[in-house]
DNA sequence: GTTTCGGTTCTTTTT
DNA sequence: GAACCGAAAC
């Protein structure tokens, strides 16, 4: 392979970088997962056993997007690398060595619906429902705050809450109510994953010494969203050979609401003394107008690693902004432009429409639907979240792990006559735990069921007992399958108006299972996973059409035109994100991502009023990130204002 | 005492 | 949509 002739100057010296810690401050568009899949490829053709690499992302997506490349690129020489979000890895590990730090490896993984009933009866529990206490979402971030952050949660607690007149004893008293909990249920939200998996190196010798024997070189992509807990794992898995190169941009740091800190990303050449630095500014993606765009509109931010992109492609057209009456003329606007777009031969699924909350584009589908142009939503509501995934999944669930408190009420409660008191008093009765492989146990239960629900449970029985009977600890799907058949499919179609689409998700679930051993491998995936990586397994077929996504979602993509919907004050910057600390510069840094997105052609989008669902109007000023951008630099389209 | 149903309100971003 | 609340139904 010829690294000179494949790679940039830039990209050539952060691949062949020698041993020794690494940073790689990669601007938008310059080609870091280039480097990345090639610094790989370099290092198996030096002779590095891909056994001993490790490359840690932070989405799914990403993770498999470069291990493809890689596997491409190497002709297979790769295989065998270990590459995963921070979260599989440590699950991984986990399931492998919990037992060194006093745990099970039995263990569920709550995702956040999970996680958010389980916190709302540890506040029913403590009798803490009052109007004014937090909602169990806000309460669950923070204390994701104080885990991730590694601080003080009563400091955290008294700053959050710093206007509110809330208990803040409650507040810990409740997170420690919170922690028992999910001891007793055996299970671990995504914080405590990443948690245990740093206790397990901190304090496991052996699991510390045999780790970092083996990854003698290490590789983080987006090190700027790592948070404390994350940026120490990474030493200590890197801390025996300390070849260690991270990959990032402090630019596009857009998570520290989950505590993301960039300040590892900025301060790393501190922590490693003998850092070498790597720049890379030359932007294949966009054409010269955009990233002026783009420059402009990051100096509105207090200095961080001084960089600016340099084009390399020939101009197109000017970026476009458009002021508009309400968010229907915005739907006419962008419709409009799509269809001269198409006209002079861009296709649609070349377009994407950027925006800040999912709720801003409703509008916009509505409208996209009415002139049947096809459209994708990265949607806010995850493949594996949803009702009926979760609901077809609790059987399993209760085999892996008979105190999942959760699952069991979760399947009491589609029987009907059968509420959450009398699956509660069902839960005690049987003494918190569930063993549904055992025929004894269904005999305790049937004794203490409603009789209404009897006759339904022994409908369901058989599924729970082939488990052990035909082993089908490594068919999940035959589980999933055998469940919907004996129970689940009848009680759709009785709940759900629209049951004929969500049994075609449960039957590309049960294809989905398929690609795993076990089930307890199939139910870790499935907490892991989000939608848009569902969606790419379950439907491969790149459709034709429009991409309509967050800006978050949109990190890492490109779009030939990108048009970015609801630049307003309130909306874009988001007045919650406003009021935060560091608030603005983190939406300045979200709105840069959204621009540097686009290839050729950018339209900027901005309303004057928003409807309200009364019928009402609401005035909203332009974003100010339009106001900081010089005039000069945008063409004004469209719009009567 | 519980469950169920219908209406109302509100949407930040994600592993 | 889905979470919450209050009132009707069991």
């Amino acid at each position: 392979m010829n690294f000179r002739e494949e790679l940039n100057d830039e990209q050539y010296a952060a691949v062949t970088a020698p041993d020794g810690p690494s940073l790689v401050i990669a601007a938008a568009g310059t080609g870091k997962t280039r480097t990345l899949v090639y610094r790989v490829a370099w290092l198996v053709e030096q002779g590095v056993d891909p056994n001993r690499i490790l490359l840690l992302t932070f989405t799914n997506k990403a993770a498999r997007e470069m291990l493809d490349r890689a596997h491409d690129l190497t002709g297979g020489g790769v295989s065998g690398m270990l590459g995963g979000t921070f979260h599989h890895l440590a699950n991984r590990l986990l399931r492998q060595h919990a037992r060194e730090i006093g745990f099970g490896n039995d263990y569920t993984i709550l995702d956040s619906d999970d996680a958010k009933k389980l916190m709302k009866s540890c506040i029913d529990e403590l009798e803490l429902d009052d109007k004014h206490f937090p909602k169990p979402q806000v309460l669950l971030s923070l204390y994701g705050l104080a885990s991730g952050s590694q601080k003080p949660l009563d400091d955290l607690a008294y700053t959050w809450f710093e206007d509110a007149p809330i208990d803040i004893g409650n507040v810990l008293k409740l997170r420690d109510h919170y922690e028992k909990r999910k001891k007793e249920l055996n299970v671990m939200d995504f914080d405590d994953l990443l948690l245990y998996a740093l206790k397990l190196f901190q304090t496991s010798e052996y699991v510390r010494n045999l780790y970092q024997e083996r990854f003698q070189y290490v590789l983080v992509d987006e090190y700027q969203d790592t948070n404390t807990i994350q940026a120490e794992w990474v030493h200590l898995l890197a801390g025996k050979h300390k070849n260690l190169m991270v990959v990032g941009d402090d630019f596009q740091s857009i998570y520290s609401w989950r505590g993301a800190d960039y300040h590892n990303f900025l301060s790393f050449p501190k922590r490693y003394p003998d850092t070498r630095t790597y720049k890379l500014e030359v932007n294949y993606r966009s054409t010269p107008e955009i990233l002026d765009v783009a420059n402009a509109c990051i100096k509105g931010n207090p200095l961080q690693f001084q960089k600016e992109l340099r084009a390399v492609r020939e101009s197109i057209a000017e970026p476009k902004l458009a002021l508009l009456r309400d968010g229907d003329e915005q739907a006419r606007y962008v419709i409009a432009k799509i269809e001269e777009l198409k006209r002079k031969g861009t296709k649609l699924s070349d377009i994407a429409v950027l925006y800040r909350s999912h709720f801003h584009a409703m509008e916009l589908q509505l409208a996209l639907t009415h002139a049947r142009f096809p459209y994708q939503v990265t949607s806010g509501i995850r493949f594996f979240e949803q009702a009926h995934v979760k609901d077809a999944c609790t059987v399993l669930r209760l085999l892996e792990n008979p105190a999942d408190e959760l699952a069991f009420k979760r399947l009491l409660e589609m029987f009907p006559k059968l509420g959450p008191k009398t699956a509660d008093k069902i839960w005690q009765k049987l003494g918190k735990r569930f063993e549904a492989r055992k025929p004894e146990a269904h005999q305790q239960l049937l004794a203490a069921l409603p009789a209404s629900a009897v006759s339904i449970w022994k409908e369901i029985q058989p599924v729970f007992l082939a488990y052990d009977a035909e082993s089908l600890s490594e068919d999940p799907g035959e589980i999933i399958y055998r469940f919907n058949k004996a129970f689940y499919g009848e009680y759709l179609i009785e709940t759900f108006d629209n049951a004929k689409h969500r049994q075609e998700d449960l039957d590309s679930l049960i294809d989905f299972t398929a690609r795993f051993e076990s089930c307890s491998a199939f139910l870790s995936e499935m907490a892991l996973l989000t939608n848009l990586d569902a969606e790419a397994e379950t439907a491969p077929a790149a459709l034709d059409g429009v991409r309509l996504s967050t800006v978050h979602q949109a990190k890492g993509l490109e779009w030939k035109a990108v048009f970015v919907i609801w630049l307003n004050e309130g909306l874009f910057p988001s007045s919650k994100s406003v009021e935060q600390v560091g608030g603005e510069s983190e939406e300045r840094r979200l709105f840069y991502v959204a621009i540097t997105r686009a290839e050729d052609q950018l339209f900027l989008c901005a309303p004057q009023v928003r409807r309200k669902h009364d019928g009402g109007v609401i005035f909203y000023e332009p974003s100010q990130f339009i106001r900081e951008i010089p005039p000069h630099l945008l063409k004004q389209d469209g719009g009567f204002f």
